[in-house]
DNA sequence: TATTGTTATACTCTATAACTATA
DNA sequence: TATAGTTATAGAGTATAACAATA
């Protein structure tokens, strides 16, 4: 039975149910979708994690290795790895640290930008079933997601 | 130039929009939730693969490998290595088709099917920043996702 | 001939641990 | 000593192609 009395700003678990169901739905448009994932980067030529670190870099600013690891929550070595890539494909350079000469930052080459712009319009794209839906649902949506995810940090 | 009026029924470019932020957001739900996701399947001592492969599994329903591997999405050999996996953990067996004994089956041991139940409770579970929601945001959110993804097929 | 599952192959991603070069 | 990145290692997931058994 749910509580007799769910206060609006309460957690509760009439709260808990529907934010489960909530995030199994969007398990289900996450697998379902996978297969136009895939095809999108394969285009491109992207693995999801090149397409996610590209994702990361901006022009023209350096970001070291292991800050890159830190926002893929990931280790540092396989970062190693990924960057290889980037930088075999000629989309991201090494280059040295200017003050502690431990780190490397990675910065994306032209050919990159070019490509993280594509990855964003293109593996940016949502699912059809979000792009069908009606405007307001559309509006609602990212309002709720905006609130729970962006602002109260 | 977008239309000048945008019906709510229809998908015009502010819907577009919407949309995308909203997949976005659900990205960054997503990637922020990935170290809590790993520390779940940690202790429960299974991949996100063979996780999700249980999730497809029913008690006492053999399902076969190329039903599996096409509701995952990925390609038939790839099946039988995951289900190597579970087999080798005790969490799942092959059995040979009856009517064509070129199919072979999977089916939940025991051991399994409680695994499954551990799964879908801990690993169900939403990230914090849904599970804080106020209880008019998670059932907003349920309805609008349950509307995109489920219904209308 | 066609299909189901496996095997062989090659590659990406993954963490852990050992190593290097700096600091 | 401590830290940043790499390398070594081992293992999981991935697709493709070739193969076996069955239809």
């Amino acid at each position: 039975m749910a509580t007799s009395t769910p206060r609006s700003a309460e957690a509760g678990p009439v709260t808990a149910d529907a934010a489960r169901d909530a995030w199994g739905l969007i398990w289900k448009l996450f697998l379902e979708d996978k297969p136009r994932r895939f095809a999108i980067l394969s285009e491109l030529g992207l693995s999801m994690q090149q397409a996610m670190a590209l994702g990361h870099l901006e022009p023209g600013t350096p970001v070291p290795m292991s800050a890159l690891a830190e926002a893929m929550h990931c280790d540092n070595s396989n970062i190693t790895g990924i960057v290889d890539r980037l930088e075999a494909a000629g989309l991201a350079e090494r280059r040295p640290g200017e003050r502690d000469r431990r780190v490397k930052a990675v910065i994306l080459t032209p050919k990159g930008e070019k490509t993280k712009v594509e990855v964003q319009r293109r593996a940016g794209s949502p699912p059809p079933r979000l792009a069908a839906m009606p405007l307001e649902d559309a509006l609602a949506l990212r309002e709720i997601l905006a609130r729970a995810v962006g602002l109260n940090r």
